[in-house]
DNA sequence: ATCATTTGACCCAA
DNA sequence: TTGGGTCAAATGAT
């Protein structure tokens, strides 16, 4: 009988972490009162997020010993929790484990709702069932036959809600997608934790820059080394990308750490998108452009931008040699805050080492 | 040309 | 026999 893996632990807990940064973000948003479209769309995320959560919980009762449906999911009523426990219908096809949830369709947004569920599907029926207003819709797992990934879902539309739709999987992904997606749950943990760990570092950073004044030339070898050790030469983790899946641009080393160093520098709390949202966000964006950081920029609030840049700005050295390092734009930045931008700053589009003061001589 | 979706036909357990 | 699930040819999209 199937047990909770560690990876099916981690994603609950990151599922779970994510629901609760997602409803602090909302919390924030409510003080001061930013736009209703805003709210709603943190809401959608956040139930998404604790409805993954629940479901895994849901799935793993099931194979367990004891089934217990969960809060607000529902046991598929076949195969039985009896039938799935018994071998003794050797002859029988082996039915596959099911569980469902309910997925409220998110309108306006421009998400499709239920249908993106990190997963590529493809379709290969529909059926009108008999009492219900919508038809059911059955889809299988891309992977299916070069992969041999037996895992399916069903869509149906609920009579009650039409905004609800019933979602109904069978079987476990066993494709590279189900890797890959294992594997970015677990750095996503791995990189909160980070961010607690290097948080703590700041701080410290943070007593140092009260003796060591920002704008400073490194002046000693302790403070040589934390730059060079602690901000720029992180050891790389090895990713490996099987075939036919295309690296992004930057590797997901250099995302994780970029956003490690963004909490570290202390603005995580000004980012509006979340750092799954970014490292998605640079996935995705590469077939559309070359360039590190190309669409990036236009995911940040212009608003919050202003208060990272100050804030990366006017943390010093550190803050500004690893700004050079990652390269990033600041497009977005100079048309909603050009007359508060730095004067080093004002004549270009992007942050280079030869932008920074105190870099200019070393490049 | 390739891949995805649609949809009527087919299969099979109940 | 019937309803639900799947197949596969036709069609559509890129």
């Amino acid at each position: 009988m199937e047990k909770l893996g560690s990876w099916d632990r981690e994603i609950v807990i990151s599922e779970l972490a994510q629901g609760r940064d997602l409803a602090n973000e909302l919390k924030n948003q409510l003080q001061p009162p930013k736009s209703r479209e805003a709210c709603g769309l943190l809401l959608e995320k956040i139930l998404s997020s604790y409805d993954n959560a629940l479901s895994l919980l849901n799935c793993m009762a099931f194979l367990g010993e004891e089934p217990s449906p969960i809060n607000g999911l529902l046991p598929s009523a076949s195969p039985t929790s009896s039938e799935a426990s018994l071998d003794h219908v050797s002859k029988k096809r082996k039915t596959l484990a099911k569980w469902s949830k309910q997925v409220r369709v998110c309108t306006g947004t421009g998400l499709e709702g239920p249908l993106d569920d990190g997963y590529s599907w493809r379709k290969y029926g529909q059926k009108d069932i008999l009492g219900a207003k919508f038809p059911r819709a059955y889809y299988r797992c891309t992977h299916q036959k070069t992969q041999r990934c037996s895992a399916t879902k069903q869509v149906q539309r609920t009579d009650v809600d039409p905004s609800i739709f019933e979602v109904t999987y069978s079987g476990r992904h066993s494709c590279i997608q189900e890797r890959l997606k294992q594997k970015k749950e677990i750095q996503r943990h791995e990189a909160q934790q980070k961010m607690i760990t290097l948080k703590n570092e700041t701080q410290e950073l943070d007593t140092k820059e009260e003796i060591f004044p920002p704008f400073s030339f490194p002046s000693t070898p302790i403070e040589s080394d934390v730059v060079g050790n602690e901000f720029f030469s992180e050891p790389v983790k090895e990713i490996n990308f099987s075939a036919g899946y295309s690296p992004p641009f930057l590797s997901p080393t250099t995302s994780e750490s970029y956003f490690s160093r963004m909490n570290d520098i202390g603005i995580d709390h000004n980012l509006q998108t979340s750092e799954s949202d970014f490292i998605e966000i640079i996935s995705n964006s590469t077939s559309v452009t070359n360039s590190p950081f190309g669409d990036l920029d236009f995911s940040i609030d212009p608003s919050n931008l202003n208060t990272c840049f100050s804030h990366i700005y006017h943390k010093g050295n550190k803050a500004a040699d690893y700004l050079a390092n990652v390269g990033v734009s600041i497009t977005r930045y100079k048309e909603f805050h050009a007359s508060e931008l730095p004067a080093e700053l004002k004549s270009i589009n992007r942050l280079e080492a030869q932008d920074i003061p105190y870099l200019r001589g070393q490049v």
